[in-house]
DNA sequence: AAGTTATTTAGATATTTGTCTAAATAACTA
DNA sequence: TAGTTATTTAGACAAATATCTAAATAACTT
């Protein structure tokens, strides 16, 4: 749970999740989006790794990352336990 | 965003959030709950308050932190965007 | 008015974090 | 084999963060 919202917690990590939400992607890739130095995008994807909101494969030289939001799961369940009733969903 | 995702981002403070689950308390209730000094908690609560996840009202000498969870559906429906179809609610 | 209680503010400090450049790996290409 | 490309690892460093003690406010009590 740390971790998640360690990850979370960065807007750079969010824009990432954010681009593979439309569909998995190379490291390289990634990074094109961003202005930061790829050792620096490398490193946002470890985070958001070693919160497992991404899953690695590497194809060669290519690592593709993609999004894996089994994880949310949790965060939810942890989130709506603070409202109060089942008034919400628009 | 940020400032809610930052607040989120501590074990203390998210504590906190779970103890003004049950009912608003007092900035000394809340600080006897934990092993951290006064000004510690204090400035917890004040990281909550800039997030908008806690109220405060001062009534004499004590001031009564509430939760305010309105914050929290705007946290949901982003993360709602992942969750590829609707096939969650438990 | 003086003392006590509740809370916050002000610095100080050690740790964590986000970023960079340089170097190391690993895989492909000619 | 030598060179190029993709990515990560290793340090370095400035900025942010969590914590503390001491001091300042503010309200209550005698």
């Amino acid at each position: 749970m740390n971790a998640l919202f360690k990850a979370l917690n960065d807007p750079t990590r969010r824009a990432i999740l954010e681009l593979l939400r439309e569909q998995p992607r190379t490291a390289g890739e990634i990074a094109d989006y961003f202005q930061f130095s790829r050792p620096t995008i490398s490193h946002h994807l470890d985070l958001l790794r070693q919160a497992e909101l991404v899953t690695s494969d590497k194809q060669g030289q290519f690592v593709t990352y993609t999004l894996n939001m089994t994880v949310v799961d949790e965060l939810l369940s942890w989130l709506l336990q603070f409202k109060p009733t089942n008034e919400s969903k628009p």
